[in-house]
DNA sequence: CCCGGTCCATGGAACGGTCCAACGAGCGCG
DNA sequence: CGCGCTCGTTGGACCGTTCCATGGACCGGG
């Protein structure tokens, strides 16, 4: 076929409005009901009138009207997917996951950035409601809980990556933060590092990760000489943090070994130790937390905690396909294994044999 | 009011579906028509009317159906916005000015992953063409071209941080790559630096950085002491070239100063110049290109070129506004100027004065 | 030849909103 | 007192689909 760009002989541009199924019907000359059949793929319509339809809509260049098709059949076959903070690039491996299961499914994804919502006073969850999407992801942490609340009342809801909020009917998958941070703490001591410290971060994420660290420092019977800096999560709180805990007054005393909240935290620690003169890994271990690109930068080659974000993605495609599907099951909680991925910035400590 | 999760008594769970304006108007003891006029905010209600379907909204928790809304006005007040690669979040910034503008003119955002449109075979252009968005957003480089140019001839649409590809009505609006890469290049010469390497990208936007790079090096007649070298815009790219470029084999001949492509491929080039054992700035210089976060990390601290993106954004939502307000003018093609931001990975050559 | 069944095809009623024409009440004015 | 105007409110048409009930053509069997 050829396409013109000449506005006057091309039938694309015959109304001022999109085609309609109408429009296709009349070209092809059928019924409408017949171009919905074609459209839907059913098996009870002729060769001939198929191929017909199938032209029309060709030269038309007609696309289905999804307002109208969501109407009467009251499903949109959409999901909506919040994100937040997209300066933080953890989720991406969570999204693949998710999308892999959902369009296999049938269903696509639509994101909305989250971080809007207390910016500009728009509330996404419930544009996403408006849109009456067949259900909804929520991916990490979330400004807004109560519109949250209103809406999963409504709608399939799934949170992944985050441990809250706690809502009725509302399934949560994530990675088990806590075990994570055992694997790293317990890879620091089995390097044989005695003092260990940890750059806390903020939320039920952060909790449970110091708690981890705090349960592992603890059985070894370390839990005297570990200590705990509270930061925010960003390269400037873990830069901090890191200059507080390793500040030269108090030498003797200093940690040979930082757990951070995430990597980018742990970055900031790197920059302090390396502005304190101390060498990462002879000096000083580090350990970040959900392996991103950042951990995987050859100057910077992190050992981090793989927080399993693709299998994470995965089971909550399926968690929210099976309350799609109408189980009204209580909200569970599914927790995935992560695993600890070891690279060039953890070592023994300086005085090990 | 009391909030109930008993389903018994809890009006919004009265009917399997989610209420409909006849709903509220039943409620209120009005007409569905007056509760349509509520929800436009029309001034010709009376307050008592007003409030009686303001209660019955909060009461039922009615939320307006946007496919039927959007059905009769033939407007969804929504503009789809095509992102490429999440992992490279150089287009944060980009999203804020685009959503300040939108917000500000009543549209809401929603996002797609292009780079799904390859990997799972769906295309993103087309659903938000069924969902008819008022607007379509391409946020840099798009794998698939053709669909593009399907959807565009029926959609206002406006490609951001991107040259291509070039469409009939199509503006484009991106930061001016070419001056960008020349600011580098001249910050660098500036310096004393007189072998200066570019490690190129590919696309338009590598093209086009590229040939700042060369004009730069040409205009101050250095141009034969100057080496490109191919890469692909990844970290392990930027290594590789730069591995390539500073091969100690060819020690007199080594540039003093490297120009890259992106912030990803300048910290790669950083990874090859400390395990070559060179210091940085003190034996190389290094310049990259989107001022990312990535940039701005105390350890890695690059000069880079910040591309304007916010500024990129905002400009990209008035051109798609004035589109969508049925400006059929021809296609623009506006350059943002891009500024070079100095940090700690340039200085003068080793052997300056 | 008529009847029942199969196969394609069709008209029309939804779906949940918006918007327009129309309508009654109340009021001021001639 | 009646006319016209404004104000607040309402019924109904319409948007573009899906789906259901129905219709006609055709065929084989009684």
């Amino acid at each position: 076929m050829e396409r013109s760009n000449e506005r006057g002989d091309d039938p694309r541009a015959a109304a001022g409005r999109p085609p309609t199924i109408r429009g296709v019907a009349e070209r092809a000359g059928v019924s409408k009901s017949l171009v919905s059949l074609v459209l839907q793929g059913s098996p009870r319509v002729s060769d001939a009138k198929r191929r017909a339809v199938q032209d029309a809509i060709d030269e038309l260049g007609y696309r289905p009207n999804a307002a109208a098709r969501s109407l009467v059949a009251r499903r949109t076959h959409t999901v909506g997917v919040l994100l937040n903070d997209l300066r933080n690039p953890w989720f991406v491996d969570l999204l693949d996951g998710l999308n892999s299961v959902l369009h296999a499914h049938g269903l696509r994804m639509l994101m909305a950035d989250g971080r809007l919502d207390r910016r500009t006073g728009q509330d996404v969850a419930r544009t996403f409601q408006e849109l009456r999407v067949d259900g909804l992801v929520v991916v990490g942490t979330l400004p807004d809980t109560d519109g949250l609340a209103e809406v999963a009342e409504r709608l399939p809801t799934v949170i992944a990556g985050n441990h809250e909020p706690l809502l009725p009917h509302v399934d949560i998958v994530a990675n088990d933060d806590e075990r994570g941070a055992r694997l790293a703490t317990e890879h620091l001591i089995s390097l044989g590092h005695r003092r260990i410290a940890h750059i806390a971060g903020r939320g039920v994420v952060g909790t449970l990760r110091r708690r981890g660290f705090e349960a592992a420092v603890r059985a070894h019977g370390l839990h005297t000489a570990a200590v705990v800096e509270s930061a925010d999560g960003t390269e400037e709180g873990g830069y901090r943090a890191a200059v507080r805990l390793l500040n030269p007054a108090r030498r003797t005393e200093r940690p040979t070994a930082v757990f951070a909240f995430n990597d980018i935290s742990c970055v900031g620690a790197l920059s302090a130790a390396q502005e304190l003169g101390l060498t990462v890994p002879v000096d000083l271990s580090l350990v970040g937390y959900d392996n991103t690109y950042l951990a995987r930068i050859r100057h910077l080659w992190l050992t981090s905690v793989n927080n399993a974000s693709h299998d994470v993605g995965r089971r909550a495609a399926r968690c929210l396909l099976d309350r799609m599907a109408g189980k009204g099951a209580p909200a569970g909680h599914q927790l995935v294994a992560p695993e600890l991925e070891i690279r060039g910035s953890t070592a023994p400590p300086p005085g090990a044999a």
